[in-house]
DNA sequence: GATGAATGAGTGTTCATTCAT
DNA sequence: GATGAATGAACACTCATTCAT
């Protein structure tokens, strides 16, 4: 059903695979598009594949259901959100550890290209399905890995993360900026938000460390969170 | 269809208006167990009037539309809520600035109790409709109030906070409930989940503090936030 | 996906006869699988184009459309079951008249290679369109050719049957027998139940000889039923 | 859509139950009148609505799905049938056995007079649904005790009938019948066809008679095949 | 000849809402 | 006020068939 032959060197020709790919976009951005204008109201199937001008039977032959479109976009935000997170936490702008987590939070809020509406649409929509725990599930790994990457390792800044610091350091914030989202506050790229949430991040970081001191003994292999934020499939 | 017939005793009076709350009692109430036991999608307005047992026409004598009866069910939980959380700010509890923000936070993570379902579901329709932001409307005015209190006065623990800060305070820690919530986490109940919660608000608090002293002009006619977190209709 | 590469070895002659003469089989065999499978429900062109290792291009280049796939497969069955019907009433195992009766008996309970499912399917699919009538056009002069057969020469066994009779003698036991494949009666395939329709048969035509005694002028070009069975096109 | 005011004798108020009833009937007849003049192919659940003068939503209050529309006219037609041979059988019109086969004959081959093609589209329906075998049900028994009525008691005609045999006498008539009206063979109607069925059935059971003396101990209690012919769910 | 991406008419079904009784 | 039968717009989804490559 997928590559028949087998690609030779390079993708040399990928005719049909080219054209699926490309219609596959068209339909996730139309999605969007849909999402950012309408809301989730209107957020047919018709309705997307009109605006991708493809015809509804081909928006079929790649999603199976109507469902299945909005959560290749959610994946896909996801995925680019996760990647740029990743960087800030590297330190690639700022090597602070305000600077990074700065960097993390104004990632955050600026997720999802600046559609706001499309962002609300698709987090309605994952609550609305049950998949919000499935989706969060490579954000929860995510988390892991780096809450462990920055507070590991002979520069490390933090001691090890427990689970259920780890849980409220990611989604505290994320619901902060969720509601703002939500409620449509205008203040939601204002500086000053992004300064109180850094600010709130960074007391509550602070407060753990004061209690714990950094971990003495950062290996891995006795972590003692082996798989924190990771407890449910 | 159900119990129509008036009640034979005492409350000969109010017979029209006491009817009346009774229905809409009733159908609230049946919303709420639709909600519990088959989620949004079960929720229709035929099977709430059956559930309620009264006619659906009756139904939509008393709320214009299918969307009137969830909000009134999502007030009344609010409104309780607000209710236990003003209590646990007053300090009925533990006066101590930590001890009012434990019993808040614990009120919120136990809200709704023995509701789970019933409470996401509530979580997702508002959301799904636009109407989450009017109702944090009564939310907002009362964090603000809240706030104030804590924070103005002889014995005054806080400096007034910001629209921001205030945003934050509450919705980051009902946001990490309310992921707990939606993602099933385990720990949402236990006790180490609650010790965070505290300590990232008390961290978070203890920063503001530090950085702008205790407002020295509590005087309410004067805030410099006559009307935080209410920016929007 | 399928055997594309040409066949290496010797048949290097009849290259495209036989080229379309395989893929012509490899559709009517998937056509039985996946009626055999999941019944006429399944039974999609696009399935069946993909079981058979075929693009669906090709199947339309075979097939003039879906109903020519069932038509052809229910034509294969019905050749083969008509060619050991014919061997059977030819006397090849058991020359006596009850004998050839059950054997013909055996070979119609039995056809369809055991495809019980695929057999239902066919069946279904052929009353669903009209094709039914023309596709007993072939059966219609078999059992016309077969009476005659039995009936006439030196060693006649029967009287010349009318069209009403050879009707019934025909349709009779395969009703009752599709009747069974159709009810999926668990007898269908027992002992008892092939007794009872030759002993129904050999009643029948009995009663047909008493009253009818033997035709003493078995000369076809006499035949009082010129074109029995064959009324229609 | 139809005459409101209740009926005046004695069921006082039915006023939504007729008016129910008058829909359902309706649309059952809207249904046959569908199936009659365009087959199986136009009968759609939209179709019938509109002919019955009822919207698709009002279909759907009565039946639960396109299938039950099906059912619910292969009942009453199947029903009406069974009364007619019931009555056929008790030897109403003729009581000699061969009387009684040729009032039933007679009856299998008129029936659903005026609908040929309604009745064909029904047989197809309930083929192409696994149904069929449910839907037999109830004549199964119904065979079932006419089998037991006409050969038990001290005017027994028949010995007790197998299983086998009583599937056998019913649908090999019917099955013939049947493939006449599919095929739509001319001599349905002719009375060489129903003197052959007649004589088929005749002869038949006069083999079984030879074969096993009537039934010594006709008691029920002791009949060899309790429940003949029902051996399925 | 073969491919398979694309088509789109058409289907069954739901459910918020109305209004005659 | 209460009832519930009726409404019908709207939706998700299927699948036989075509045709550019």
């Amino acid at each position: 059903m997928a590559p028949r032959r087998q690609a030779v060197e390079n993708n040399r020709r990928t005719p049909r695979q080219a054209r699926a790919a490309e219609t596959v976009s068209a339909i996730v951005e139309a999605a969007a598009q849909i999402l950012e204008s309408g809301g989730l109201a209107a957020f047919t199937t018709n309705r997307v594949a009109e605006r991708a001008g493809v015809s509804i039977g081909t928006l079929y032959q790649y999603f199976g259901d109507k469902n299945a479109v909005l959560l290749e976009l959610a994946r896909q935000e996801m995925k680019a959100a996760l990647a740029e997170i990743h960087s800030a936490l590297q330190g690639d702008v700022d090597p602070t550890l305000e600077g990074r987590i700065r960097a993390m939070v104004r990632t955050m809020i600026h997720a999802f290209r600046g559609r706001q509406r499309a962002r609300k649409a698709v987090v309605q929509a994952i609550l609305a399905q049950g998949i919000g725990i499935e989706l969060m599930a490579p954000v929860a790994s995510f988390i892991a890995a780096a809450g462990a990457a920055v507070g590991s390792g002979p520069g490390a800044m933090l001691p090890a993360l427990s689970r259920e610091q780890l849980f409220i350091l990611s989604r505290s914030a994320l619901g902060a900026i969720r509601a703002a989202v939500l409620e449509e506050q205008p203040f939601l790229r204002s500086r000053g938000f992004e300064d109180e949430l850094v600010r709130m991040i960074v007391a509550y970081l602070g407060a753990i460390i004061a209690t714990a001191p950094p971990d003495p003994n950062p290996d891995p292999s006795s972590d003692p969170n082996p798989d924190p934020d990771r407890t449910r499939a």
